[in-house]
DNA sequence: GTTATTTTATACATCTATGGACAAAACAGT
DNA sequence: ACTGTTTTGTCCATAGATGTATAAAATAAC
């Protein structure tokens, strides 16, 4: 153990609790008051370990980012199918936005609709995410275009554009769409349509 | 002049004042004390007059109902081409969502994801609010589909709910991506991949 | 001018929320 | 035991936020 007086609480599940509750009920709606008394400690103990709201918000979004559905595309090793990882990726997300008992949606998505445009630094940083995720998605089909799986055609960076939207407006309308039935349809619809969903109809 | 002391304020102009801040800012930022300050009223003369903060926010989301981009889908005629009048609401939308200097992107949008799962009273309100969407969808593509204008292989209902997550994840898209042209280029990509799009390519 | 009505103004009590200051507590190392 | 370090607990001052209660002010109707 470091030197100094231990720490009361376990930081790294405390880091997932407050990512909870700020995929629950955002980010205004979290105070260091209420994030300090949900995990049991003083707001004293809140400022130390954690610094700022803003700083913990973004060790949050970090942590969900590495378990989001959508991780495969930040990791794409440049073999698999195009088609089949955009196909299974959307199956996931479908599958996760489903299961949740809460209907929270996408904590990066809710943030955008929260943050974006207001909040002076949390805005910027869930900008780059989503240009981030743009480039991703852009150069997951270049590659596709490449390799002879896609139509030579494609306007590549439309469709990204075009499927980042897909991404983003399921993860918002799977807060009223609640089975996974009907957010298939959704993903299977405009991806078909695109020209990137693998299994034949 | 109805009888009793007159009101010292313009109501209908406070409730687009209040639709802008909600707008800009989202519900819960948005106190009784910041609104009522921002109108130049008291407190007092707020409950007073809107009884509270949720039934003026029904309030201000009516307004924004009426004054919204795709309120031609609302009160659509059955005589006009359906391509054209998707066409046409998106085009109206991404160039709104562009010309809105401060990005504020959709009030109901914004709203849905605040609020939903998450507020007793308003939640169900807007859940309704998209599912009428998702009705008068619907029943423009039928109509397309009955007067030949459509395929007659198209799923209505998958179609329908695929035009109404493009048009979610622009309102939320258009935070981040600021400009009409890569607006227009999110709906027509998807449009035109969903056999809805008016103008030859 | 009196009455009824409605809005406005002020006060109240209570709770939330913030961030810093400072001392006390609990450890590791020596 | 002593020192240095880190966390904790407590207090502080200030501001935001809510909803109600009560009185005062300003009008229309009579």
């Amino acid at each position: 153990m470091s030197v100094g007086r231990p720490s009361n609480f376990d930081r790294d599940a405390a880091v997932e609790t407050v990512m909870n509750k700020l995929w629950r009920d955002g980010y205004e709606a979290s105070s260091v008051k209420a994030l300090s008394e949900m995990l049991g400690i003083t707001r004293s103990s809140f400022y130390n370990a954690f610094g700022t709201r803003e700083a913990l918000f973004e060790e949050a979004l970090a942590l969900y980012a590495a378990q989001s559905p959508d991780r495969p595309l930040a990791d794409a090793a440049s073999d698999v199918s195009v088609k089949t990882l955009f196909t299974e990726v959307f199956r996931a997300m479908c599958k996760a936005r489903a299961e949740d008992p809460e209907g929270r949606g996408c904590l990066a998505v809710n943030s955008i609709s929260e943050l974006c445009n207001s909040h002076d630094e949390l805005g910027p940083l869930l900008e780059n995410a989503v240009s981030g995720n743009l480039k991703r998605i852009q150069s997951i089909l270049q590659s596709g275009v490449e390799n002879n799986e896609l139509n030579q055609d494609m306007d590549v960076a439309a469709t990204a554009l075009a499927v980042q939207n897909l991404q983003i407006g399921l993860n918002v309308l799977s807060k009223i769409v609640r089975t996974e039935k009907d957010l298939l349809i959704i993903a299977e619809t405009t991806l078909s349509a695109l020209g990137l969903w693998a299994e034949p109809n």
